[in-house]
DNA sequence: TTTGGCGATGCAAACGTTAACATCCGTGCA
DNA sequence: TGCACGGATGTTAACGTTTGCATCGCCAAA
């Protein structure tokens, strides 16, 4: 049952149980055999709950993300797990189900060891700063790395990896310009998204820049979610002067974007472009196969692992954010705008 | 820093600080005041690892599934955490990479503390019987509960929650004859899945029961990704005797079918019907939208999450499997047969 | 033969928490 | 006034592992 028996049994002390399972060099052949053949007869299985209380690690990190089943986060996913698996950590995930909470929600994960480092794919609540209690001032830092989500400035202390959204929503708006479109609509995610946020202001910049007005009622606020784009989709068809392009902040919503559009008996690309973001799976099968801007998330998700690694192991590099390069994918749901 | 130093500060033992943590009700107001206030001053955090040691539990579970980001199962995690999060644990996520493991490296897990419970949401290697050691027959079974997959004779001693996929199948296999289709194809998944293996057996079934012939290279088995049903789809596609419905074991592959057929210059309804399994979410917002066979993804996985939390608790109620009902829906993907 | 050194192993403390048991004190009742 | 009871709190062992230090024995060099 414990290392007790293992040891009695195999006519050791504790200690040589204990090397022989971490460091079997250091014990003789001929005790190793002895040791081992004690746990094959016991059945013994390290307490591991004993091991890490006693090492002081949970070998755990948590990975925050706004919904799984996000065909998107899946990719960035893998390449968590690629570096997880080669460190030895396991993975729990937190979903926010799309809510922003509190920082301190998560820190405390590590505080009380439940982690022993957070990786955040999501948004959190922006600070109120005249909070009662004061901020964890005795604290240190937790290692903590951000990944995809634009970051605030009382977050910039800690290192994150992304694509530079501003420049890559510029991009692809850009795109739309140079197939003539001058009206273009824009549907944001929730405004508690700091990502969707700097996607809209890539946007901004791109039409400010090509002298192109936005109308009020052009950039409209959805729900990252099909349906949510499916409603905004219907505020933008309705306005008075129509877009002729769409900009969506990620694919999810250029799908329900397109299905609505295609549902009002209009045609995608001939009567209105789509662009999304992310480029997910589905992006390609899409009828017509959706134009969009591709992340690296595997190498995302690889870098942030790697960093948050780094941060455990208090080698505490340069918090510098690491920009990861972004591609526009043009495909058939953009097309010149109709005259 | 650890209960110590609070007690001290707040002049009471750590066993009062301890029950003002976990009973407060036990301790007098006044008291708690005093132990509060040293716990503010000090910013002490419960050492988690300590607690879960001494308690001999992680209030950890863990999840095993083929893949995060299938849209499918991000309604299965839903419930699960909703129970999770009701009851207390933490999910641990272990993606296969739709890979079939062995069954212990999952239950030794629970064996050596990293988790106190089980749910199994992918297939599992087979068991090959000889094995040289001893299958751990001096282990109690851990608390485990299957969902989704249907059962192997090894596992059905575990509760399960899941649909009856070979009446599923059945239904919808039988729906597409309803509508005169008499060669009907089948993608299955990889042949190492209990559940596409069901399924198959469904529409076999129902092929058998209209005595209608199964010719060979009708049932094509793919992985079970977009890419994997586009090659099925085209073996399909360029048999002999093309079928003029197409049974997918899920709507992943559905989709990926659907995409190949419009590719290949054929109609989805018209020249060939597609029907699929699951109900993901792009499944109504696909062109056209899907007819699919609807499983409640939510109650199932709020299901087996109940179950599993008795079976930690060691009320072992009976291991019967719980089957809840599908639900064909009916889209646009399929119509009568061509004639 | 003695001695120094080193590799292998044993001993025991420590990690932070909980909980069984002991103790203390005040209150109500006989 | 004494006693019993119960609520509040204190004392302490225990959970299973790791690890610094001590010990032991063996071999090589002097």
């Amino acid at each position: 049952m414990s290392i007790k028996k293992v040891a009695q049994l195999a006519g050791v002390s504790t200690a040589t149980v204990s090397r022989y399972l971490n460091n079997p060099e250091q014990v003789k052949e001929r005790t190793r055999l002895k040791v081992q053949s004690a746990i094959d007869e016991t059945g013994y299985a390290p307490n591991t709950l004993a091991r890490n209380f006693r090492r002081g690690r949970t070998s755990l990190i948590v990975v925050v993300l706004p919904t799984v089943g996000d065909p998107f986060l899946e990719n960035v996913m893998r390449g968590i797990w690629r570096v997880a698996d080669e460190q030895g950590y396991s993975i729990l995930i937190r979903d926010t189900q799309s809510n922003s909470h509190e920082f301190d929600e998560y820190t405390d994960m590590v505080f009380s060891k439940q982690a022993d480092g957070i990786l955040l794919l999501a948004s959190i609540s922006p600070f109120e700063e005249p909070t009662g209690k004061p901020r964890a001032s005795n604290k240190v830092h937790p290692p903590i790395v951000l990944g995809l989500e634009s970051v605030t400035a009382e977050l910039n202390q800690f290192p994150s990896v992304r694509v530079d959204n501003v420049a890559a929503a510029a991009d692809g708006t850009h795109y739309l310009i140079q197939l003539g479109h001058q009206r273009i609509g824009f549907i944001a995610g929730k405004r508690n998204s700091l990502l969707t946020h700097d996607r809209e202001k890539g946007y901004r910049k791109a039409m400010r820049k090509a002298k192109l007005p936005v109308a009020s009622g052009w950039v409209v606020e959805g729900e990252q979610t099909l349906e949510g784009a499916r409603r905004a989709t219907r505020r933008l068809l309705s306005h008075k002067e129509r877009p002729t392009a769409i900009f969506c902040a990620n694919d999810e919503m250029a799908l329900g974007a397109i299905h609505e559009i295609k549902n009002a008996g209009l045609k995608v690309p001939e009567d209105i472009s789509v662009i999304g973001f992310d480029d997910i799976r589905y992006a390609e099968i899409m009828d017509p196969p959706l134009t969009t801007i591709a992340q690296p998330a595997e190498e995302i998700g690889e870098r942030t692992m790697r960093r948050l690694c780094q941060a455990i192991e208090g080698s505490d590099g340069d918090s510098e954010a690491e920009i990861v390069p972004h591609k526009l994918i043009v495909r058939k749901s953009t097309a010149n705008a109709p005259r």
